[in-house]
DNA sequence: GCAAAAGTGTTCTAGCTACACCCATGC
DNA sequence: GCATGGGTGTAGCTAGAACACTTTTGC
């Protein structure tokens, strides 16, 4: 039997599969630096009503990357962010339709480029800590839920998420990705990234330093020559990432 | 519409589906403290007679873990060994036949509980390092492949196991994953196990203090106070890892 | 003048690195 | 006696934490 003739024979229909979709996690920071999170009131069962993350099917003609942006595109209208996969979720029972087998991604964007009309079915909620839980808020919808309350296992995922995002602060510069201006940001701005992500205060003072000796020595960033006063009333130099 | 006829008139086989799969990267270190990886000659097409990763598809009522732990049962015997998910690989065209999703799994297991019988088919390749190079060895078979030998994209899930296990070491407990017994080991025993995954020789004084503070300190291990000889003429202290 | 961020300097500590050193044992 | 791992000690360097301090500007 040749490749070719196997090939052909092959039926990849026989046996029943699971379906695969992808989940978005779309991660920003607003004006009052602090971290959202994008959410879908669902309009059909299961869990009518409920707020859950964006997801897709998977086509199949198209990798997982391309999914997760085709779906963002369609829902929400959003191109070209960072996206980073996450982990896939496959517990036999985590949708009570049927077998759904689903890959998680993170998709980072600045709040500047994230052009949603909030309506009030789609809409990005602030994620806040009460102790040793996560609340989701938006103050425009008036809407508070609890990150229990969300759809599926859909918690699970978002707390993942936030984790990874954690984690890879420090050796990675995925932190970049929610600044409004990779060509032109100061090193305050930065730190407000981190601070939103790690959810506590950092020193200005080490924060300048460590951010010289690991992005400026080591010429991934150089200063652009220009000043802002954007956050301050004294100009700050700006920085840009060199590709 | 109740949620109840909402789930009986869903028709899940509306659309086509990707196949899903699952692949596993069981890793063990063998006599020599080398790393090995089992793999799989294919006697099919595509990629016949070359070496793969052994894989299983997902049946619709198990979970990912389970169909790793299936597959892994069924061809090599193995039971119960550490799990961990690694990535989801996702693109179009990596198999020929089909489009056919597959999630890796990276397995660990101490060489002792690891009872393959080697055949022609079936056989653990040591990961060796020359230069930027990996290439695989088996001696018995008297087999040497290049990591870029391997079938699909597996050359690509490989060095992805081998940088998360790299990765993973300093910041989690996964070595431990290989002793060959978590109840009585020592720690030159396990200095080896670092230094056959970092692939680089370590400070035994030094080794030694880090793990007392990272582990006995912490209470997460203990001595058992029993002694060996198995890796030295002078008695070393064992330890074991509380539960 | 006050507030707030920009930016620099200093001190202290913890941890890691590279050794040197002695001990116990098998050969 | 010698090689090998078991085990401890130590000096030096580095990164980070905490905090003090000056500067520049808008109000």
């Amino acid at each position: 039997m040749t490749e070719q003739e196997y090939l052909s024979a092959y039926d990849s229909s026989q046996y029943e599969k699971p379906s695969v979709a992808v989940d978005a996690l779309v991660i920003t920071m607003n004006e009052e630096q602090q971290l959202e999170i994008l959410l879908i009131k669902r309009d059909a069962h299961p869990f009518k009503d409920k707020w859950s993350l964006p997801g897709s099917f998977v086509g199949m003609k198209e990798s997982l990357e391309e999914a997760v942006a085709r779906g963002l595109k369609q829902k929400v209208g959003l191109e070209n962010m960072y996206l980073e996969q996450l982990y896939t979720f496959g517990a036999v029972e985590r949708d009570p339709r049927m077998r759904i087998i689903s890959i998680a991604y993170m998709a980072l964007i600045p709040k500047c480029k994230l052009h949603i009309v909030e309506t009030s079915t789609i809409a990005l909620f602030k994620v806040l800590y009460t102790g040793d839980n996560i609340i989701l808020k938006n103050e425009n919808l008036g809407i508070t839920i609890k990150i229990t309350d969300l759809a599926f296992d859909h918690e699970n995922e978002l707390k993942t998420a936030i984790e990874r995002l954690k984690g890879k602060l420090d050796y990675t510069d995925v932190a970049f990705e929610l600044l409004s201006n990779q060509n032109c940001f100061t090193i305050y701005e930065l730190k407000l990234i981190y601070e939103a992500v790690l959810n506590k205060q950092l020193d200005i003072g080490n924060f300048r330093r460590s951010f010289k000796k690991k992005y400026i020595d080591t010429k991934k960033v150089t200063e652009t020559g220009m000043e802002s006063k954007e956050f301050s009333k004294k100009p700050s130099a700006t920085y840009k990432i060199i590709q």
